[in-house]
DNA sequence: TATGAATGAGTCTTCATTCAT
DNA sequence: CATGAATGAAGACTCATTCAT
């Protein structure tokens, strides 16, 4: 009774959420969300349209940094780039994704896992379409600037890449590593990745 | 009308299949199938003893094969290993991995993004996790020939990699992929892979 | 933002209209009125009483003007009537009709096909079974005055007369009838209702 | 449980007509029906599609015979016409129209007045449409036959004479009408029409 | 006057599965 | 082997209205 409107709302997400990550999106029910919630089901489509907005609310935080993410490196990288400093640009990639990650780690099992059904279902696809777009613009800067380095990288293999990324989260989120396990894959992954890249571009 | 009874069952896988893969497992109506397969809805239950059970029949060609590769592997390979045959690992791996794909598109992304809900759901799971101790395997043993080579490599560094192949191969099926195309994709993977690998050895 | 008071209702009333005319008084939802009224939707109910009177208002002037229609008629016609006017009474109250439907076209739209649930529901009918006693009225008059005429006319065929009517204006808001058809249209009904009450008054 | 499956089918039939024509269409409850059945709700669903299909279901009858009521007389009255059996005509029009509501006065009741919502809301529309042409090719003949008359009469008028007998029918099946009354009013009716027509085809 | 919160019964429809015949 | 009937819980969502503030 004397709850203010935002208790209340944010309660139902903080319950949603649960539920989300208990069944995932499809399998959630409405009515389970409201008992826990401690409200009446028909008074949840007070606060919110339907299901599916819960959802994408409950999603906001991490989608908007994820969005957030994807511009700054288009602001920040495409200024000064150097063929020596693409593990710094790996590092930059992987460290942000990482911090991702241990601020969101449920919401990203919802993401990738989860999220069938709801209207976020596609956002890791269309995630990776637009990542995939910026590779292939870093990679033609690349070619302006170094004109002897292989640009001629199918699509698909920088999409595959791109992809990768997603994948690896997926599987940090899904094995609850340790801080110190993170950072020793990184490490790897990195001399991996710098490897395979300088190869690839003949640099 | 005088269907013999195989008819009648695998008329059902088929269309089964089809529902499956239109809807997904959770979604797929038993209904719809039987209506489909111009069979009683109830008399499904006398050749399948519930959805999962179809799921898993259909799903048995890809599974048996996805199994079986993983077999021969162990068979194949560590008999004779040699450092500078990993390109020719990757190679043999790609290759039967581009051989399920052009076989099983369907069951494939039946498998990786439509069996949620089904007992198949972690079917990719296990498959990647018995791949990757077999990843492990390989490793001791070429460090076991090879005792220069650096064999600490995390155990989830072997799993991301792993986990990349089913990526990979969700790409492929799901962006309908020319033979030409995953041909050159192979090749650019290979180079990619193969840098990656021996910078991460030592080797 | 700073409504009078007036302004208020009235603007309820103005979308209230206009979702009744959308979706009929049972389907019209109070939230999509409050919603499009820029009005909360419980402070609807500080205006009126419940959504049944909101109809009831929306309609008010159509009804009414309905109502004084059937009184004016009684007043002026039973004063000097002559069966060879017959054709001026038809044409009067034709008359009357056709500038009903000019000025409240929705509204008889409403009243006619949307109105189900509301108190409303019954109003036709209820009119009918009026101008059907004035009608009756006058043929009690004109047989009074003119003793040859058979004025041993049904009550339910005189009811039909009336209900004939309804059904023609229901047909015109509904065919959005020009001015110029109309009026062909009058003139065929007058030709054809004067010769039928002729013969049937055997006058 | 020894119900044979017509009895069940007819059954809910039965009792969702009753719990049509007592709410209409669009208030009539599923649940009722199922509970006055004595059959579970969602096993309804192994009878009937949905609402909708009962609701025609019941009414199919009716629907049945003012379809072939329509297509006889095509059949019937294009062959021989004269002038002076526009009596006759009226009279077996209305004759249909009468053992109609005989048989069918519920029925009626639910088309007329209480299926909005369904898909038959639109019958009574379409089939005073097919009426109006009817009525324009009968026109035509008589035109094309004595020459004199006047076949120059607005569609709209013909339109509103369709819609008339549907109102009339209306009104009957509303004022439980005994069949002497329908007599007596029959006649009136034929009286007032043959002459209404008459002079509005100069004939 | 105005608001936000709450209500609780209600909507139709779908589901996989079981069972007696 | 096949069928038709049945089940009962569950699905998301809407409704007009009330009430305390």
């Amino acid at each position: 009774m004397q709850y203010q409107k935002g208790d209340i709302r944010s309660n139902i997400l903080k319950t949603a959420r649960i539920e989300f990550l208990d069944k995932g999106y499809k399998d959630a029910s409405m009515r389970t969300m409201a008992k826990n919630a401690n409200v009446g089901l028909s008074n949840i489509y007070n606060y919110f349209k339907n299901k599916d907005e819960i959802f994408c609310e409950v999603m906001r935080p991490l989608t908007s940094s994820m969005d957030k993410m994807l511009n700054d490196h288009n602001d920040k990288h495409f200024i000064s780039l150097d063929v020596f400093t693409s593990e710094v640009y790996l590092r930059e990639m992987i460290d942000a994704f990482v911090g991702l990650i241990k601020t969101f780690k449920e919401e990203l099992k919802l993401l990738l896992f989860l999220s069938h059904g709801s209207s976020l279902a596609n956002f890791v696809n269309e995630y990776t379409d637009r990542h995939t777009t910026l590779g292939l613009e870093y990679i033609r800067l690349m070619k302006e600037k170094y004109p002897k380095i292989n640009g001629n990288i199918s699509v698909f293999f920088i999409h595959t890449m791109s992809s990768w990324w997603i994948t690896i989260i997926g599987e940090i989120v899904t094995h609850d590593l340790l801080d110190q396990e993170i950072e020793t894959f990184v490490a790897e992954y990195i001399e991996f990745g710098t490897a395979g890249w300088k190869r690839i571009m003949k640099a």
